[in-house]
RNA sequence: GGCUAGGUGGCAGAAUGGUCAUGCAGCGGCCUGCAAAGCCGCGUACGCCGGUUCGAUUCCGACCCUAGCCUCCA
C-alpha cells in the first residue's frame, strides 16, 4: 500500500487513484531563460524517481510536465542578449533536453508548451470573468479577485488577511485587492503578444498551468508535483483558477521536493548562488553520481549542496558498482529483499531506506563472490540490479563504470592496460619489487590496482 | 510580525516509546607476497528545559537555533 504525504492535508495518506490502475499526474516544469540548475535537477530527478515507481507499480501513469515559454524572464533576457524570445526559449527547451538526457531522466509522456495553450487560457480566463472570479482593471490587465475564492489559502495554510498584515505587497493602483494576481498581462510596445477579447497580450504564469493541466488531464486529477517554493502562491493560484473555472476539486494529492541548499542557504537564480547542471557534471565520473547524491536524502527534506557530498555520493555508488563487478546475467530476484525495498518506497517513497536495503543486497552479493557460490553471487546481482533499476542507477556496465574516472585523465586506457600487463609479469616472476613500483606508477596516475582471485587484474580510476 | 519544515554519532542520512538503520571516514581482525577490494567486529548519536510513562531520541509543553514561504523562483 502506497502512502504519500499530502500537502494539502499535512500528512501522509494512502494513495487511490481516482480511476482504478490509472494515475494522472502534473508537475511543473521549466522556465527556459536559462540552463537549468542542481534545484531544478532535483525536482526533475524526485518525479523521475516517482514516475517510475508508479509505473512498477502497474499504474497506467500519464506524466504531464509542462514548459514555461512565454515569461517577463524570458522577454527580458532575450532583450539583453539581443536575441528573439521565442529562439531564446527554443534554445535553452533544447538545452534542457540535453541535461535530462544526460541524468537519465526517462521524458514525460506529454510536454506541453504554454504558447501552444493560448486558446484554453483564453477560454478558462473567460470563464472566470463570466462566474464572477476575475475583472479587467484599469491598465487592462485581467485580474483574480483572490477575496471572491472561499478556498484560497487552503494549501499554503495562509489566510488573506495574515498574508496583508505582515507582507505589505506592494500595491499595484489597478488591483481591487493587493492580493490579486494577473491572468492576463496586456503587451506594451514591442512585446510578444496574442489577441484577446482584452486585447493583446499574453497570459500569466499561473493561468497557464491550469489551463495546461485541466486540458490534458481533465478538471480534477490525481498528483500536482513541484518544488516547495511554488507551494504559495503558484499552487495556490492554480486551485483558485480552476476550481473556479472548472466548478470540481482539482487535484487529490499535492507533492513538494525540497530545496537544494548551498551553505545552509536556498539555492536560486535570484541568489545568484546556483551552479548549473552542466557545469557540474562536467566534474563528476558519470551523471548517476549526481543522481545518486539526490535521491540519497529523503525529496521532502532539504539538501546541502557541496563538492565533498558528491565524492561521498560517489564514494559510495562505486561500492555498489564493485559488487556488481564479474557477475554475468542470469540469477533470481529476492522476493523478500524486494518486499523490504517496496515497503520503504511505499512509505512515502523513502529513497534513504530503499537504498539501505541495496547495500544489504550487495553485501550478501560480496560475501557470496568470496565465498565461490557462484548461484548466490548471480542471485545477489540480478537483485541488486532490478531493485536499482526501480531508482534508475546501476544500470552501467561495472567495468567500464569504475574505470571512467573523475578528473582529467593523466594516462589513457591502453597505457594503463600495458603497465598492468608488465607488473602481471613481474609478478608473475616473483619480482615483487618491480610490481610494486608500477603500481606506485600507476595510482601516481590515479590508477587503483585490485587483485584478483585467479591472477586477475583489476583497475580503476580514483 | 504571520505561517511552515527541521535540529540524530567525525560527516551524510533513515526509522523508532524499551532490541540493528544504512553509507563514507576511523580503529581492530581475517584474507593478500605486500596492498587494494571484500568479509567480520568496534565506537554508549539523538538542540535545551520541564511533563506524561515502569521506560522517551521517539508523545506533550516551553525555550534556543536553522532553513523556507509571505515578491519572480524547482
Amino acid at each position: 500500500m502506497l502512502r504519500i504525504h499530502n500537502s494539502l492535508t499535512g500528512v501522509k495518506e494512502e494513495f487511490k487513484p481516482l480511476r482504478a490502475a490509472e494515475v494522472r499526474m502534473y508537475v511543473c516544469g521549466i522556465t527556459v531563460y536559462d540552463h537549468i540548475h542542481l534545484g531544478h535537477a532535483r525536482m526533475l530527478t524526485v518525479f523521475d524517481m516517482v514516475q517510475r515507481y508508479l509505473r512498477s507499480m502497474g499504474f497506467k501513469l500519464t506524466y504531464v510536465r509542462n514548459i514555461t515559454d512565454i515569461d517577463d524572464k524570458i522577454i527580458e533576457r532575450a532583450a539583453v542578449n539581443g536575441e528573439d524570445w521565442s529562439a531564446l526559449a527554443r534554445r535553452f527547451t533544447a538545452a534542457m533536453h540535453e541535461d535530462c538526457a544526460a541524468l537519465g531522466l526517462a521524458a514525460p509522456d506529454l510536454e506541453p508548451r504554454a504558447t501552444d495553450f493560448i486558446d484554453a487560457i483564453i477560454a478558462m480566463i473567460k470563464t472566470l470573468i463570466r462566474k464572477g472570479y476575475a475583472y479587467v482593471a484599469r491598465d487592462g490587465d485581467v485580474m483574480y479577485a483572490v477575496r471572491r475564492f472561499a478556498g484560497y489559502g487552503r494549501l499554503s495554510g495562509k489566510k488573506i488577511d495574515d498574508l496583508q498584515a505582515g507582507a505589505r505587497v506592494q500595491v499595484d493602483g489597478a488591483k481591487l485587492d493587493p492580493l490579486d494576481f494577473v491572468l492576463w498581462k496586456s503587451a506594451k510596445p514591442g512585446e510578444p503578444a496574442w489577441a484577446s477579447p482584452w486585447g493583446a497580450g499574453r497570459p500569466g504564469w499561473h493561468i497557464e498551468c491550469s489551463a495546461m493541466s485541466t486540458s490534458l488531464l481533465g478538471s480534477h486529477f490525481d498528483v500536482h508535483g513541484g518544488g516547495v517554493d511554488l507551494k504559495f502562491p503558484h499552487h495556490e493560484n492554480e486551485i483558485a483558477q480552476s476550481c473556479a473555472a472548472c466548478g470540481t476539486p482539482f487535484v487529490n494529492v499535492w507533492m513538494h521536493n525540497g530545496f537544494v541548499r548551498i551553505n545552509e542557504e536556498k539555492m536560486s537564480k535570484s541568489l545568484g548562488n546556483f551552479s548549473t547542471v552542466r557545469d557540474v557534471l562536467a566534474t563528476l565520473r558519470h551523471p548517476e553520481v549526481l543522481r545518486f547524491f539526490l535521491i540519497s536524502s529523503h525529496y521532502r527534506g532539504p539538501i546541502n549542496y557541496s563538492a565533498a557530498q558528491l565524492t561521498q555520493a560517489d564514494e559510495t555508488l562505486l561500492g555498489l558498482y564493485r559488487a556488481l563487478e564479474d557477475t554475468g546475467p542470469g540469477g533470481q530476484v529476492d522476493a523478500g529483499a524486494l518486499a523490504e525495498f517496496r515497503a520503504a518506497m511505499d512509505d512515502d517513497f523513502n529513497t534513504p531506506a530503499a537504498l539501505a536495503v541495496l547495500q544489504g543486497v550487495a553485501r550478501d552479493l560480496n560475501s557470496a563472490k568470496a565465498a565461490q557460490r557462484r548461484d548466490a553471487a548471480a542471485d545477489g546481482a540480478a537483485t541488486l540490479r532490478a531493485l536499482a533499476a526501480l531508482l534508475g542507477i546501476l544500470q552501467q556496465d561495472p567495468g567500464a563504470y569504475l574505470q571512467r574516472g573523475s578528473g582529467a585523465q593523466t594516462l589513457a586506457d591502453p597505457h594503463v592496460e600495458a603497465l598492468v600487463e608488465a607488473r602481471r609479469g613481474a609478478r608473475a616472476a616473483k619480482n615483487f619489487a618491480e610490481g610494486d613500483k608500477i603500481r606506485d606508477e600507476l595510482a601516481a596516475a590515479g590508477i587503483l590496482i585490485e587483485d584478483k582471485p585467479g591472477g586477475v587484474t583489476h583497475w580503476r580510476r580514483a
